[in-house]
RNA sequence: GCUCAUAUAGCUCAGUCGGUAGAGCACUUCCUUGGUAAGGAAGAGGUCACCGGUUCAAAUCCGGUUAUGAGCUCCA
C-alpha cells in the first residue's frame, strides 16, 4: 500500500510503508529534522512521532513560527513538572497549561515553595534540558491509568481522569520517569525546548477555580524561542513597571493613599482636576446623547435593598451603618434601586420613554482586601452610571447609540481596538430562566444587528442580566471593565416600575444599565498606564508650566501667565533660581505636557520656547500663536 | 477572604555574624542669573510599620497584627 504525503509546497512524497513525521523530515534534511518541533497533520497539530498510515497533507512546525510558542511553553510546564517531581517528590502534580507569555504548573504540597526552591527547580529544568529526554507518548486504558496515579499517589491527576468522558483517548507522555496525563502535542525531546525560560513566581490558586477546594502553588514562568526574546521580555515588564499608575500617581503628585483609608483616594489638587475634568467630559457627552442627570442618596434604608436583591448576594461587600433607632442602613454600592425610585414618581407613559437617567456620585463597596489595586479596583469609587428606562422595541436603538458614544469616548483617549465580552446569565441569579431567555436574546439581537465582534463569557453576567463587557488592558497585560451594558428585566420587576402603554395598561419596563467609562477612577488608572502619563492637553491638571531662564524675564513670564488664565488655561510659574535644564528635568519628570521656556530674548519679541513633553526640541512661538494653540488643546473633545 | 513575598528618612535603596542607622535625590539656608533632563556648599530630617517574645543587647532572630505587591477567588 503507497503512502502520499503531501507537503506545504504541493510536493508529494511516496513510502511504502506507514512513516513517522520524523522520518519525513529527516527524509527531506538533517536540518528541517532537527528544527521541527511538531507536525501538522490535515491542520491538526501532533507529535512529530505520529505515524502516518495513509495519505495526508503534512506541515512541519519549526520553531521559528510564532505557534511554536505555545507548544515550548505547555513542554517548560511538563519539564519544569519532572523538576518538581524529582526534587520534592511528595508533591503532587495537577494540570499545567501555556499561557500569554509564558505558562504556569499547579502543584499541590503540604510545605510552601521558598524563592530557594524556585531557584532550584530553574536550574533542574536546564539540566533535564541538557539531558535531552526523549518525549514519549502513549496511550492507556483508563481504569489502568486511574489507578496507576492512584498508586503514585497523585489523586489529583486521578480525579481528572475519571471526570473525562468515557469517550475520550487517555494518552500519557513519557519523558525519563515522569510520566503526565496531556492530550498532547509535545516536542519529541526536552532539549528542544532551549533555555529561554525563567521561573517567575510563586502563587496560590484554587483547585478547579473554585474556592471552596484545596489551594494549590501554582509556578508561573515565562518562556520564549530564543534568548533574545526573553531578554526583551523580561525587559518590556520593567518598563511596564515604570508606568504602573499608583508609582506614576505619586511621581505626578495626583493622589495617595493610607491605612486609614484603604481602598480609598486622598485626591491632591492635580488628581482632582484631572479626575474633574473626565467627570465634566463624559457629563457633556451624556447630555448630548439625551441623559439627564440625578443624584440619589447615599445612604438607603436596608429593606430596599433586600428588595432589590442586593442584600441577599452582596450584604457582604456593603458598607452598613445602624442609626440610633436602630435601623439598618447601608451605603450605596450602586445607583439602580435609587434610579428606579425617581422613574416611581409620577406615573409614566410610554411616551416618555426612553427615559435616561445618569448619576456620578461617589459609591462604596467592600472589596476583599486582596481584590484592592490602586485606582483599579477601589472601596470607594464613581462611575459614568446610567439607566435608561424603555421598551422592549427600544433596546435596539439605545444600545446603538451607547455603542456610538463609548466608540467616540475610548478613540478621544486612543482606545481603538476594545474588546468586547458577552457575558450570560450567572449561576447564582434572580428570574426566571423564561426572563433571561428573553434578556439573552434581546441583547443578542442588538449586538448582531450592530455587528460587534464578541468573545462568549459564560455564566459571567451580572445577577439580574446579561451584559455586555468592553475590556481595557493595564500597563503589565491584565484586563480590566471599563464599560459595560446590562440588559434587565427583573429590577422593574422587583422595584415595581412601570408606564402605561398606548394600550392604556400598564407594563414593566426594560431597564438598560450602562457605564462607558465605568468607574471614573479605574478608567483614569487604565490611561495613566496606556499613556504613560503623557495625558491629553484637555486631560492634564498643569498642561502647561512657563519657565524663566532668568530674572530678566519674571515680569514676561507673569504675562503670559496672566493671558493664559485669563482664558481659563491653567498654568503654573516656575520663576525659582534655577538652571533651566533642572526646571526642564523636574518638570518633564512630572509629565507636565508643555514647558514655556521664557529668557531675555522671548521678552524682548513678546515670544515663548515651547518645549512639548517627548520632544528634546523646542519651538518658539509668538504669545498670540502660543495661547491660540494651548486654548485648542485644552478644550475637551465634544460629539453630538 | 486565601497563598507567597515585602515593610529602614518625603522618594529610591544599602545596612555583613544580633552590639541603638547610612547613601543618592527631594527639603531648608547661603552662594550662583546659568538657554532646554541634575551648578556649588552647609544644614535639618529616623520609636527601622505596629504589638509581643528570645537575649546582657534586636532594624537584624521568633510569634502575632496591619498595610503593600504578585497571583487565586470575587467584582452589582
Amino acid at each position: 500500500m503507497a503512502i502520499e504525503i503531501t507537503l506545504p509546497d504541493g510536493s508529494v512524497r511516496h513510502y511504502e510503508q506507514p512513516v513517522s513525521g520524523l522520518d519525513v523530515a529527516t527524509d527531506i534534511g538533517p536540518g528541517l529534522a532537527k528544527a521541527s518541533l511538531a507536525m501538522i497533520i490535515d491542520e491538526k497539530l501532533v507529535d512529530l512521532s505520529t505515524v502516518m498510515e495513509s495519505s495526508c497533507s503534512i506541515a512541519f512546525l519549526t520553531r521559528d513560527k510564532p505557534e511554536a510558542l505555545e507548544l515550548l511553553r505547555h513542554d517548560a510546564a511538563h519539564v519544569m513538572a519532572q523538576a518538581v517531581k524529582e526534587l520534592f517528590p511528595e508533591t503532587q502534580v495537577t494540570i499545567g497549561p501555556a499561557i500569554e507569555n509564558g505558562f504556569y504548573y499547579d502543584f499541590h504540597r503540604e510545605e510552601s515553595f521558598t524563592q530557594d526552591d524556585l531557584h532550584k527547580i530553574e536550574t533542574r529544568m536546564a539540566e533535564l534540558v541538557d539531558q535531552n529526554i526523549p518525549i514519549e507518548r502513549e496511550v492507556w486504558d483508563r481504569n489502568q491509568a486511574i489507578q496507576f496515579f492512584r498508586n503514585q499517589g497523585e489523586t489529583f491527576k486521578a480525579e481528572l481522569i475519571e471526570d473525562l468522558p468515557e469517550t475520550e483517548v487517555i494518552s500519557l507522555y513519557r519523558q525519563g520517569d515522569f510520566i503526565d496525563l496531556c492530550r498532547g502535542p509535545h516536542l519529541p525531546n526536552t532539549g528542544r525546548l532551549g533555555k529561554a525560560f525563567k521561573v517567575m513566581k510563586l502563587a496560590g490558586a484554587y483547585w478547579r477555580g473554585d474556592a471552596s477546594n484545596p489551594q494549590l502553588q501554582r509556578i508561573y514562568g515565562t518562556c520564549w524561542r530564543d534568548p533574545k526574546e526573553l531578554k526583551k521580555y523580561l525587559h518590556m515588564l520593567e518598563e511596564a513597571e515604570k508606568r504602573d499608575h499608583r508609582k506614576l500617581g505619586r511621581e505626578m503628585g495626583l493622589f495617595h493613599q493610607q491605612e486609614e483609608a484603604v481602598g480609598s483616594m486622598f485626591w491632591h489638587p492635580k488628581g482632582w482636576r484631572m479626575r474633574k475634568a473626565l467627570e465634566n467630559y463624559i457629563r457633556q457627552q451624556m447630555e448630548n446623547h439625551g441623559y439627564q442627570e440625578i443624584a440619589t442618596p447615599q445612604i438607603m434604608d436596608r429593606k430596599l435593598w433586600e428588595q432589590s436583591g442586593h442584600w441577599d448576594k452582596y450584604a457582604e461587600d456593603m458598607f452598613t451603618i445602624c442609626t440610633h433607632d436602630h435601623k439598618d442602613m447601608a451605603i450605596k454600592p450602586m445607583n439602580c434601586p435609587g434610579h428606579v425610585q425617581i422613574f416611581n414618581q409620577g406615573l409614566k407613559s410610554y411616551r416618555d420613554l426612553p427615559i435616561r437617567f445618569g448619576e456620578f456620585t461617589t459609591l462604596f463597596r467592600n472589596e476583599a482586601h486582596g481584590a484592592l489595586h490602586g485606582l483599579m479596583r477601589a472601596r470607594s469609587f464613581s462611575q459614568d452610571d446610567a439607566h435608561i428606562f424603555c421598551t422592549e422595541q427600544q433596546i435596539n436603538a439605545e444600545t446603538a447609540d451607547f455603542i456610538k458614544m463609548l466608540r467616540k469616548v475610548y478613540e478621544d483617549f486612543g482606545f481603538t481596538d476594545i474588546r468586547i465580552k458577552f457575558s450570560t446569565r450567572p449561576e447564582n441569579r434572580a428570574g426566571s430562566d423564561e426572563t433571561w431567555d428573553k434578556a439573552e436574546a434581546a441583547l443578542q439581537n442588538a449586538v448582531e444587528s450592530l455587528g460587534l465582534d464578541c468573545e462568549l463569557n459564560p455564566g459571567e453576567g451580572a445577577f439580574y442580566g446579561p451584559k455586555l463587557e468592553f475590556v481595557l488592558k493595564d500597563a503589565i497585560g491584565r484586563d480590566w471593565q471599563c464599560g459595560t451594558l446590562q440588559v434587565d428585566f427583573v429590577l422593574p420587576e422587583r422595584l415595581d416600575a412601570e408606564y402605561v402603554g398606548e394600550d392604556g395598561a400598564r407594563h414593566r419596563p426594560v431597564m438598560l444599565h450602562r457605564a462607558v467609562l465605568g468607574s471614573l477612577e479605574r478608567f483614569l488608572g487604565i490611561l495613566i498606564e496606556s499613556t504613560a502619563g503623557h495625558l491629553p492637553l484637555w486631560l492634564s491638571p498643569t498642561p502647561v508650566v512657563i519657565a524663566t531662564i532668568t530674572d530678566d524675564a519674571r515680569d514676561w513670564a507673569q504675562e503670559v501667565a496672566a493671558t493664559l488664565r485669563k482664558v481659563g488655561v491653567h498654568v503654573e510659574l516656575d520663576l525659582r533660581n534655577e538652571k533651566i535644564g533642572y526646571k526642564v528635568r523636574e518638570h518633564s519628570k512630572a509629565k507636565v505636557p508643555q514647558i514655556w521656556v521664557v529668557g531675555k530674548s522671548e521678552a524682548e519679541a513678546r515670544q515663548v520656547a515651547i518645549r512639548t513633553l517627548g520632544s528634546k526640541d523646542n519651538e518658539v512661538v509668538d504669545i498670540g500663536a502660543a495661547v491660540e494653540q494651548m486654548v485648542a488643546k485644552t478644550k475637551a473633545p465634544v460629539h453630538l
